[in-house]
DNA sequence: GTGAAAGCGCTAACAC
DNA sequence: GTGTTAGCGCTTTCAC
């Protein structure tokens, strides 16, 4: 049986067997070195490691699979975008996969993917994964009514409830709420009357439990509730809401769900003849790289990716090795209001705390951007 | 042999000579159906598929991988960054590679890894795949110069010459020095007499084709090449960078690496009183979401990110599966220009066509944002 | 501490 | 068109 992968003469890919004998061991022995498994000399182990070496040999993973029944590798499901978050949190999941040893196999779920999530999920468990992390779902109508996607390997999921039954689910990264708690509070804080919401797509879940933190900042200080604008995360949407929320003398003070729509939101503002922040404060979400700099720099949320992809895991990894343990418990995300010029005191009041800022001017008369004293603080 | 895996009673995972004996035919006949061989009758087809469906069978994706020699995964290299390119072409890569039909492994390089590349590749290797795709690799000094990696899978090489060995090595979205040119060529039209640029690190491939292009663009039109300055892709980089040539009463044209580096760089120039772009034209490049509504819109040029990930990537497919034939041709990617309101004439000189722009004022005056009639336009 | 034997679940070659 | 026979290169069990 001449197969193509290289059984040329002396070039062929070296298998245990080969080694064992190089060595003068067994194969079996090969294998223990491997894995390092316990009870083997350190002669033996020794003389294994060289023979390896000089042979080039590498483990083979597919018949390491197939005969432990593990595939030491994981699934993450993603949204494909190349936004910030998503992109983050990705990023933040391969480090810490491939730091726990295991191997990571992505794949999208478009929007608009009539497949979708199960699709996603489906083509993961096809290629094999001991566990799975799904990034930051997104509801998708219909699918969920009638099968609730059930597998069979545990499930991680950042930034939401879990939209899957398995063995074991584990959420982490769900404090978005809390996010928009504070950045809402900041608003407040203040002296702001009440504080319009510029929404991510309420198909998200994070988008979602934005709103929710920012409703209920407000409810809690019994405030009057605007009218919430949705976007699409994009700072094009975020610039036709502002269009339309410039025209609302009373807008003050606005939280975005994302700092893109911050963005977007700012500019419309802007060329409204609204200043940002003397006539509107603005907050934004996620402190992209760009926040800083850009005019005026952006108050914001910072999200923490890497502790969130790094703790859920933790706990993933822990259960995927010890099916049979108490998963591990979840540990709250630090909130991280970063506080830089967009927002201030809303016009002619006293604001509750130092003295008063800049009256309002005329609308729509001549402005100049705010230029904050000695530049931009990238970290807070 | 009681594996973990779920042998219990009734709900252990079906293998196919389950589905074999249920539909009465022989477990290769399974296979046949399950990997669309020809030659099976339209009627045995459908037995095969509607047990399989009843028993909740599914490939086994090690044992397949085992048999044939081929994992049909291809694995993809990436810096581990959030950085808009590096993820835009990642999330194409998936794209791709899921239509096709493999499975996609992601494994990072982080800068300042010691393992770097090789450490990368290596681990990709043992995981098996079928073809390795490297995106935008940086050069690591020292590691190139001993060992030049060499593998025996083919190897697609996005956005850089290549850095390793392999018997098939294909490169594709390595066209950035004809967009630098196109960038600098914009400038030299307006009527700038020269143009300067913020380069990106230069160990990165990509940087150095931009500044190559700059460079080679000036030197055709026997302009004076100014002195580079070099930042790290970060907004923050370029708002240093733009103090330094805010000072520089003869900049009147730059020429960013990035969009982040060019957003920096902007806001530096502003808060120095120089006003882009009356006195100073900038130009970023990669069309970041937010760039058509930073103030003032940047103009920019695109990279066509998911044009090289599919392009690149078919003609890897095609040599993985047709390892004897000859490798698909490359094809270059389109330039794009995209032209917002960053980028004018020079100040105090008759532009080479149209009717004249602003005259410069007296720098350091006061001055507003150049807000763009009927907004900004996101594309093109 | 080490080895022998028996699969893991599939695909490859060839016979029918 | 379909079945038979061998493995793929490991890990597992159990004997020594």
């Amino acid at each position: 049986m001449t197969r193509e992968t290289g059984r040329g003469r002396g070039s062929a890919t070296p298998r245990s067997v080969d080694v064992a004998r190089l060595a003068g061991v067994s194969q079996k022995t090969v294998s223990r070195v491997f894995n390092d498994e316990p009870y083997v000399s350190a002669d033996v182990r020794r003389r294994v490691l060289e023979a390896a070496e000089q042979l080039g040999y590498r483990l083979n993973n597919a018949a390491r699979a197939l005969a432990s029944g593990r595939t030491r590798s994981i699934g993450v499901v993603t949204l494909g975008t190349a936004l910030y978050g998503p992109a983050s949190l990705l990023m933040g999941v391969e480090r810490v996969v491939r730091d726990t040893g295991y191997a990571l196999r992505v794949v999208n779920t478009m929007e608009g993917d009539p497949a979708g999530l199960a699709g996603a999920v489906d083509s993961l468990l096809d290629q094999g994964v001991d566990g799975i992390v799904i990034s930051e779902p997104i509801d998708e109508e219909g699918v969920d009514g009638q099968s609730s996607l059930r597998l069979d390997v545990p499930v991680l999921v950042l930034g939401a409830p879990s939209p899957v039954t398995a063995p074991t689910v584990l959420t982490a990264g769900d404090g978005a709420d809390l996010m928009a708690r504070t950045a809402t509070e900041h608003l407040l804080a203040l002296g702001h009357v009440t504080v319009h919401h510029l929404a991510g797509p309420q198909r998200w879940y994070a988008a979602r439990d934005r709103l929710k933190g920012w409703r209920a900042t407000l409810a809690d200080h019994d405030r009057e509730i605007p009218p919430v604008a949705e976007g699409d995360w994009s700072a094009g949407s975020g610039y036709r809401a502002g269009r339309a929320l410039a025209e609302n003398g009373d807008v003050t003070a606005v939280f975005a769900a994302n700092d893109d729509m911050a963005i977007g939101l700012i500019r419309a503002l802007t060329e409204a003849g609204r200043r940002v922040p003397e006539d509107v404060s603005v907050v934004g979400f996620d402190d992209i790289p760009v926040a800083a700099y850009v005019t005026p720099p952006l108050t914001t949320v910072r999200q923490p990716f890497d502790t969130v992809a790094q703790e859920g895991l933790k706990r993933l990894v822990h259960t995927i090795e010890n099916p049979d343990a108490e998963p591990l418990p979840p540990s709250a995300p630090p909130v991280d209001l970063i506080v830089r010029t967009s927002t201030a005191p809303p016009p002619s009041r006293t604001p509750p705390a130092r003295g008063r800022r800049t009256a309002s001017r005329p609308r729509g008369g001549t402005h100049r951007p705010s230029l904050p004293n000695g530049g931009p603080s990238p970290r807070s």
